[in-house]
DNA sequence: GTGGCTGCAAATCATTTGCATATAC
DNA sequence: GTATATGCAAATGATTTGCAGCCAC
């Protein structure tokens, strides 16, 4: 298991550290869109030496190699995600949970015969989500 | 004109002050989805008194009413965009301006039968806009 | 051995907060 | 007259930077 993440970052020319194991094993395993700061808290307690620089660090290598999404969708922290297909994000206000949003929208064509070239393309909605709707037995916030 | 914005202020409650008039005629007149910075050094000229808070607060107030929408798409700073109408944005990470793009998706019902409650949508595309490709004379950047 | 990585502390930048004064209504 | 807005300075919080020592290759 561990051995995957190695070649995984082999295959980007990415040096291999402990540091950078663990990030990567985390950010697998929690597939939560954590911040920075979640994945440091999480981290430090096994590594106690660990460096939130280093958690910087490391997240702006893997997302140079496309390894990892950037989410801007909560304003003021970056949440991280694993790479892989193509999906958006649904922010709930009131719970904060970031819920992934599988779905494909056909008339983006639209948006490259506007000519421009699209390196990422992120969907963002926000609201309340269908647990919360369901506590509170309303529709209304 | 100015009629208008102090119009538009009273009709959804809020106390018209010059310092809102000019922060409403600035993202009325300037729709380049400016950054706080931007709008606060351009009416600072006119009316230095003007304080950063004045213009954040404003801003603050007009979103709570939804005569402003908040962009998230440049990470770092926040941008302010006059309401109207659903739109998207393209982000020209070589020269940094951000293109509004016309495109509603069919399939976002979808989302609503995720049985989530929807208050905002955000499309964000990043890449290299079309302006700027002719300059280079190449797709690839 | 060496260039790149780590971790610490300090710096930066956008945004928020506290509060005294001023102003809209 | 009163509640609210303004503006200043200080605080906050996420992220970046500088740099000395360490480690992967």
């Amino acid at each position: 298991m561990n051995t995957d993440y190695v070649k995984l970052l082999k295959n980007h020319a990415i040096k291999v550290t402990p540091q950078r194991l663990e990030v990567l094993r985390y950010l697998d395993q929690h597939r939560t869109h954590p911040t920075v700061e979640r994945i440091y808290a999480a981290l430090k307690t096994k590594h106690p030496s660990l460096s939130k620089t280093t958690v910087y660090n490391t997240l702006e290598t893997l997302k140079k190699n496309h390894l990892v999404t950037v989410l801007s969708i909560s304003g003021s922290e970056s949440r991280y995600d694993l790479s892989k297909d193509l999906h958006h994000h649904f922010l709930c206000t009131r719970c904060g949970r970031i819920i992934d949003i599988d779905m494909t929208c056909p008339n983006m064509d639209k948006i490259i015969s506007g000519g421009h070239h699209i390196d990422e393309v992120h969907g963002y909605f926000k609201g309340i989500c269908s647990t919360c709707l369901r506590k509170r037995g309303t529709v209304i916030g």
